[in-house]
DNA sequence: AGATTCATGTCCGAAAACGGCGAGCGGCTC
DNA sequence: GAGCCGCTCGCCGTTTTCGGACATGAATCT
């Protein structure tokens, strides 16, 4: 149950991508917000098959050669964290949704500030599209990775 | 790192051994505050050679013959409480001790009550002898495995 | 229109409560 | 007086509880 990692370059800045037991569990800008600093305990694994493939889908979708990404994952969170993300996967490349919306899909049409902050929480950026989502009123409200780097990702996507 | 685990008759009732990693973690009596009951991840393993030799030393020490416990222990706490457990060592067979004392050996002369929820805390019972510290004034204070256990374990070393 | 209120899960820090104590002090007995 | 309770209070690490801050937004009130 060791967990492996790697990195790649990409134009909003280098990722670190992080794999536990054949599943996908992180994709992190470097020192963002509730990011995870690699631990000694940690294996680097540039080439472990998971990490490498999922290297080459991001470059893909960085490249507009790709719209969905399929890979296993397997963040780790609360229930109601989970029930989240999952949601995050059903926003479409190129749409976006609110977290009052996001909310109704989990079935506590009420709970929106924690739908916010479970976001924020989201561990595997791009991947688990939480870019996509954007306040009732279209302002990009925020983003772990900075809101440059929300704003930059919904250009690509709309650019399509 | 599993976590094995045996249990044996004694002269006051079961008693559950665990072991972690080549040392012994817990000696309790199932039922008693703070145990730790078997979780579903342990493995029973009655003749793991840790195991068996701390089960034959306890055997030994309810029957009179011996009087120090030769294992390695690796308890788990806080630097406090590894700290008081460490001082219980250093009490030998047949004599008590007091939780001003201990406090005293542990540099904290004034953190007497702490003590006594560190010494509450013990997880190896018996090989770690909480049971020989007592009162200032000689009273049997409190054992996690009951007063009438603590008041036998002390009857028996001062037999011999 | 703008300001305020409230609902809601999780994390985090602060604050309070809780003990397997023991010294000190005031009253009581002889 | 000299002991002997018995009460009160300070001590301190750990655990539990509590309060706020958040990647919000609909409804209500001026």
């Amino acid at each position: 149950m060791t967990t492996l990692y790697t990195e790649m370059t990409s134009p909003l800045g280098t990722l670190q991508l992080t794999a536990d037991d054949g599943a996908l569990t992180g994709v992190h800008f470097p020192g963002q917000k509730h990011d995870r600093p690699p631990r000694p305990d940690w294996q680097r694994a540039d080439d472990e098959p998971l990490l490498a493939q999922a290297r080459a889908q991001l470059a893909d979708y960085f490249a507009g050669r790709r719209t969905e990404f399929d890979l296993p994952l397997a963040p780790s969170g609360t229930p109601f964290q989970q029930a989240v993300w999952q949601a995050l996967l059903a926003v479409p490349f190129g749409e976006t949704s609110t977290y009052g919306a996001i909310a109704a899909a989990v079935g506590r049409p009420k709970a929106v500030r924690a739908v916010g902050a479970a976001i924020g929480a989201n561990p595997i950026g791009i991947v688990v599209p939480c870019h996509r989502v954007v306040g009732a009123d279209g302002q990009l409200t925020g983003y772990a990775g900075g809101l440059q780097r929300k704003a930059r990702l919904l250009a690509l996507e709309r650019r399509r």
